[in-house]
DNA sequence: GGTTCGTATCGATGTCTATCGATACTGGAA
DNA sequence: TTCCAGTATCGATAGACATCGATACGAACC
């Protein structure tokens, strides 16, 4: 692999004609299409629903598994992905795992909505 | 199949202990992950953030396909899929196809994160 | 007409990922 | 301590998808 990895753009351009509109770099680029990722998979964005649909906004692990009909190791696995995405926090509590929507997920997914349909 | 396909919540059910949060059912959720995973894509962001990073918020194709750094096939893919999705619309100008951001992207976006993030 | 250029489609390929069964780990109960 | 239940991890597998080269289509131009 030899990219050059151009962080912020080319230097020094030939833009006579073509107004080179960057966008967003690939870094951002990246970052952005991890949170989307994460929101990408039908199973995830029902385990989302569930949470937030939840009294107490707080669900646990083994609760989960019947409504999406899914085994118990997909469904630790979606979760993970979800936590790594900030989306969800995870909280032990004695040998049940606890899942509530992140504070910041809104937060989280409208930056990056807005990263991508304004270029900055 | 035999899905019952409960769009309102089960009319008679014995929800005596567990609290049955459905969430989202599996029709919509798939519909939303699909709007998601439009946008789960680093090189869908990058078209993305260069069109509307465009002063006149309209790009030709044959200027998407040098700032992403894939072939012209690659970017013709993603457009395709970015279209079917509402996120983009595609005009043909002659020979040239320009693609602008949906007029109803954002609210597509953010229906889709609000009916997941509310369980609704 | 023929040519050229921009674009879409096709077929192939490599990588990623969703899914599961089996199993290890861990905290509470007996 | 020994069991048991909830959870995470591992390994395997099937399917989806991003990517490309080759090629077909279509519009402008000569």
């Amino acid at each position: 692999m030899s990219t050059p990895l151009p962080l912020l753009g080319p230097p020094t351009d030939a833009a006579c004609c073509t107004p080179a509109a960057t966008g967003l770099d690939p870094e951002q680029a990246a970052a952005v299409a991890r949170t989307f990722k994460a929101l990408g998979d039908p199973a995830r964005v029902r385990l989302l629903s569930i949470i937030a649909a939840a009294p107490d906004g707080d669900v646990c692990l083994c609760d989960l598994t019947e409504p999406v009909g899914l085994a118990q190791p997909t469904v630790s696995h979606h979760m993970k992905l979800l936590a790594e995405a900030g989306l969800v926090t995870r909280e032990q509590r004695g040998k049940w795992a606890h899942f509530a929507i992140a504070p910041g997920a809104r937060g989280t997914v409208d930056a990056a909505l807005d990263r991508t349909l304004t270029g900055q």
